[in-house]
DNA sequence: GTATTTAATAGTAATAATTATCAAAAAGGA
DNA sequence: TCCTTTTTGATAATTATTACTATTAAATAC
């Protein structure tokens, strides 16, 4: 994988958010730092760095993929309503590998948990501007 | 909620599938008791009976939505390949909202375990039908 | 350092899944 | 049965993502 300088910055750009962004919410972040760079690049990229382990792809809550730069083991709530993305910080006392008892022939590589709720701004029955 | 014959028959179909389908997976299922069925009634079905809380709409693992009619609590494993989903059987001694130290925020209203693995046709090499 | 090879990019077209629209049909009362 | 409201079928529109292609830039060989 070679390194360009706008993989550098996607990578650099998504390590500083913490809003688990989506391909256009981060988009707008990185045109900021290269503003010829395309759309294409940035799913591009997401996806390639995703691949090699680098990042993480959140699929859950919404149409839209969303992307975490911290490698760090830790789990997501998703708000149902606006789709937003949060860490969530829990005891750190279970393998959840150790919970599967049947697997059904499949070959179990990762565990986690994610949780589902209402994000702040949805609670107060704000339109978030974010709508999945 | 009106009870039609297609939100009958959708509900009937689903519980039937061990499989998780997919929107036009179930479509074609339930396309041979009528059909005249439209997809739209089928996508406008699994949204409101998840809405309801009649059956699960589970967001993971490839672009298309997949639903389950089992409402009894249980994880789900995908196939990082070809999108499959199952059952995992897991031990039941550990409670997940529990873990839960700071949510920052976020009312949380479900927690689950989800596992990501290969399922038995990927794990042979066999080019999977349902690639996602 | 320059040439060569190969991967990555920008810009845009295409695709795929899902949602919106709307006239017609069916459900569930009154 | 009649009336109101929901749902349906058919299809258009939308949205996120991927594919394509000529051009540019990285990495490597010379």
């Amino acid at each position: 994988m070679r390194i360009t300088n706008q993989r550098e910055i996607i990578l650099e750009e998504l390590r500083k958010l913490k809003t688990h962004p989506t391909a256009d919410e981060l988009y707008d972040v990185v045109k900021k730092r290269l503003p010829r760079i395309s759309i294409a690049t940035i799913y591009r990229n997401l996806e390639r760095l995703s691949e090699e382990g680098m990042i993480h792809k959140l699929e859950y809550g919404g149409r839209q993929k969303r992307f975490d730069g911290d490698m760090r083991p830790h789990c997501h709530v998703f708000c149902v309503k606006c789709g937003r993305v949060s860490d969530v910080e829990t005891k750190n006392d279970v393998n959840i590998m150790d919970m599967v008892l049947d697997s059904k022939g499949f070959k179990i590589f990762e565990g986690g948990v994610q949780f589902e709720g209402l994000c702040p701004l949805c609670q107060k029955g704000d339109d978030c501007e974010t709508l999945q």
